[in-house]
DNA sequence: TTTTAGCACTTGTTCTCTACGAGTGCTAAT
DNA sequence: ATTAGCACTCGTAGAGAACAAGTGCTAAAA
């Protein structure tokens, strides 16, 4: 059923006050705000319509009308203007960028720092492990009792262990060890791993295979603990600024939703990866006074990470919107970018 | 001024009661409980002078007596009994050691999050970043347009940087760069660098001078940055469950404490590094109603970061520091012992 | 048919007042 | 030195009144 152009200002007006002033809006205060030329007892007429047909409710009786999660939706689906970044909050955003840091990480991280200060409510940022699988194994001598031990994957990423043993080392045994692992151990992810191409490591070791359970061990670890999500969180307090929290109870329940931060890296990851936009979540995962803004981080394609906010679901969607998406492009042409020239140079020999 | 028998134990009495209660304690309540034989009349009389001698006091003038830091301070250093640990809880401490995890840094983890279950206050461990002065240098080709850039440091510690270029790079020339790297920089912090240094070190390069700005980017980046604390938190929502934080302002100013982990991290570890031992700071930091009990931990006789314990004031801390100690009594085993093994290698040749 | 003015009704908030309970300090007796 | 007794203080809980905000409905106006 479609809203009425009227149902539609109403709406947006109730939903624009609401998220200013977090008090239930009544008729009366949207006769003197909005363009409506209408007197309060039309706007009480529609407000109940509204409310018959799910956008509004009543806290009480006697209250004002508030937007239900289906308010919201269509509040952010069109009816919201669309905000303009200052140039304050653009100078702001554009200094993540400018500060040139070439990995991934350490940009969300401070993306995600910079939109919690802009926005007041709390950012996130979470990054996929990717690529588990190895590709190459090198060794490097540091001295007589422990060498670095390298792994190359094949998402290109490098994960390394300084590796300490009671044997003594040395350059050409490690040489030894390195092309053994890489004769059986190449391409293998941490299930790959069998007892043939164990045993196989060991005999290629030859003399050497006294270091075989430690260089195993030491594999399996990297393999496995890397693989877990890289979690950012900025800004946990200022959550407890807004009257939605001001029981501890509920309090509680959202930073809760932080605390660990392994079930909440799966748990945005798992909202992510299937889109390929912005969404916008409201009173989820038993926060019924919360909203979450995320944002997918696709490069190549690739669902590499999430960035977001989480603000009392009243919050200010169209500045959240707007500085997610602000950073999001952002980040598209700076790494985008980057993987043309990476094929350029490839494309030369 | 020394405290009569009579008056340790009731101080004792009233701290035992105000921590399992948190409620004020009166003195009628007294008479029952611990084994004075006298009458609430002569305890209101004692309770009266551990008042004016400031080891007490009324939240208003019909309540119960409440401890002050004062009080707290005797407790803790003499008063309370000792917490013998259960099977239950050495049980859980020790599988933090039984899973054998080489770097302290994984280990203060799982303890900081055993402790935190055991005891259901915050916990948290820091990490004090060590030596950064670089000893070697080590360049690793991965293909064409990349390679790794690898850091020993005079403590040990191994730093590396996947560094990727757009020129075309070969084993080769990665030997000239990581020789050139040792004749010049070797031993160097990070306000080490001269003009000469870096001049010296173009010149080595000789025709390849041309990925010279790139790599001294890169070296500088990594003596910075690497350079922070690792701290770990858990449990900040355990907090939230005492009255003492059930006002949101309250528990804001304590979450908000661990907010900049940067700058907790430097709280922590300049009230640790001068002690030796455990120590108990009552209401600091702008936190009347918190009680952070720290333990530094310090292998061969360096401090190499602490663990501790945040809850409200009248936390249970004979619990509290009895687990503490256990811990770091066991990291002392684990790691002087291994650092015993190392040296006896060290002697054979 | 749509809009509006008016009014009775509902409900939460704020304030005051009262009663109560817990705990003290003091006095006088033991 | 200890204790029983008692008046006093202060915070809390509950009841009731006054009030404000906002609604739904009705009937009149456009």
């Amino acid at each position: 059923m479609e809203l009425s152009e009227r149902k539609k200002k109403i709406l947006k007006s109730v939903i624009d006050s609401y998220i200013r002033t977090g008090e239930p809006v009544g008729s009366k205060l949207l006769t003197g705000t909005s363009d409506l030329q209408v007197s309060s007892a039309t706007i009480r007429n529609e407000m109940s319509e509204l409310e018959r047909m799910g956008y509004l409710e009543q806290p009480h009786a006697s209250a004002g009308r508030v937007p239900t999660a289906e308010g919201y939706r269509t509040y952010v689906d069109g009816l919201m203007e669309q905000y303009l970044l200052s140039l304050e909050e653009l100078k702001v955003l554009n200094e993540v960028f400018n500060y040139k840091v070439s990995e991934i990480e350490r940009l969300m991280e401070s993306a995600s720092h910079a939109i919690s200060e802009m926005t007041n409510y709390t950012s996130f940022s979470v990054i996929r492990p990717s690529g588990r699988n190895a590709k190459r194994f090198e060794t490097l001598y540091i001295d007589e009792h422990s060498f670095l031990l390298i792994m190359i994957c094949t998402d290109g990423s490098i994960r390394n262990r300084h590796v300490k043993v009671r044997m003594s080392v040395d350059p050409e045994m490690l040489k030894t060890v390195a092309e053994a692992l890489n004769a059986t151990m190449s391409g293998v992810c941490s299930e790959d791993v069998t007892l043939q191409s164990v045993l196989e490591f060991e005999e290629r070791l030859g003399a050497h295979s006294g270091i075989a359970a430690t260089v195993l061990r030491v594999i399996y670890d990297m393999l496995n603990s890397t693989n877990s999500e890289k979690v950012h969180i900025d800004g946990v307090t200022k959550l407890l600024s807004y009257p939605e929290f001001s029981d501890v109870e509920k309090a509680k329940d959202a930073i809760a939703l932080f605390e660990d931060r392994r079930d909440f890296a799966q748990k945005i990851m798992s909202r992510s990866t299937d889109e390929k936009g912005l969404t916008v979540h409201f009173g989820e995962a038993d926060l019924p006074d919360a909203g979450i803004v995320l944002q997918p981080i696709i490069i190549n394609g690739k669902t590499v990470g999430a960035i977001g906010v989480m603000g009392p679901k009243r919050m200010d969607y169209k500045k959240v919107i707007a500085s997610l998406q602000y950073f999001v492009d952002n980040v598209g042409k700076q790494f985008e970018g980057e993987d043309r020239n990476e094929q350029e140079h490839r494309k030369k020999p």
